[in-house]
DNA sequence: ATGCCTCAGCTCCTGAGA
């Protein structure tokens, strides 16, 4: 079973993206963020002659997360239970006996900042949430664009970039919680290559010059990680032009044992 | 040098992203 997450910054403007990388890439789950779009503008038609299930929660201009499934998803829940939150950024479905969890961490765009705060309570829930999840669906992934990297090997500078957004050691104590709730980053069970990111700026050439950050993760359950194959963070579509300023991560995990 | 791209929107600028 491949499942992959990517941040597409605009289902609007991606889509053609999307579909050619599906057709490049037939992974069973394709979990995506940033859709910038209301319900009623999701492309489900372009999804469904492709041969993919779509279960969709969008949101005007910003945020909005999908899953797109091979086989249908069942016991969807859109955000988390329990916290009331006007923003679109968590929708949870099971595959294949998989809960999948396909979510869009907030920015926090400054330490100090309301939206800093907001990111903290809303880690917060997703963690109490999440343990809930597990307990009940041992074969759990959690993926998406976490906005948070764990230590100076995801940051492209990480000494002048120490402390600011994405490298505080505030969002990495609420990332090592969500690990030490029996989570494995799919990633780092494998030996990867220096200086591997999955987000570029879009200013000053950040791509070409690899300025970048690995933000977006495919957290594997205790009982599913004996079963990882492979994670890898396709750069490909990073090369487009129009790109999304994220490239898709994908995780392969053998469930016929 | 995060005014340096890119996207959405009551669109020719602003807010937000990360």
């Amino acid at each position: 079973m491949k499942l992959a997450t990517w941040n597409v910054n605009s289902l609007g403007v991606r889509l053609p993206q999307v579909l050619d990388w599906l057709a490049a890439n037939p992974v069973d789950v394709l979990a995506l963020q940033e859709l910038k779009l209301t319900d009623d503008k999701f492309p489900a038609d372009a999804f469904e002659t492709i041969g993919y299930h779509a279960q969709w929660f969008g949101q005007k201009t910003y945020n909005g997360v999908a899953l797109l499934t091979r086989a249908p998803a069942s016991d969807v829940i859109k955000n988390i239970p329990g916290f009331d939150d006007d923003m679109s950024r968590v929708i949870t479905g099971t595959v294949e006996g998989v809960r999948v969890i396909g979510a869009y961490f907030p920015n926090g765009q400054e330490p100090g900042s309301d939206k800093f705060e907001y990111k903290m309570e809303w880690l917060t829930a997703l963690r109490r949430w999440v343990k809930e999840e597990l307990s009940v669906h041992p074969k759990l992934v959690l993926m998406g664009d976490y906005n948070i990297t764990f230590d100076e090997d995801d940051v492209w500078d990480p000494v002048n970039l120490e402390g600011t957004i994405h490298c505080t050691e505030e969002e990495r104590y609420h990332l090592r919680a969500l690990i030490a709730l029996g989570l494995h980053d799919s990633y780092r069970l494998f030996a990867y290559p220096p200086k591997s990111y999955s987000w570029w700026d879009y200013r000053d050439a950040g791509f070409r010059r690899n300025r970048g950050m690995r933000i977006d993760h495919i957290l594997v359950s205790e009982t599913l990680r004996p079963s990882v194959i492979a994670c890898t963070i396709d750069k490909t579509p990073r090369k487009n032009e129009r790109p999304s300023d994220h490239a898709p991560v994908i995780v392969d995990i053998s469930l016929s044992a």
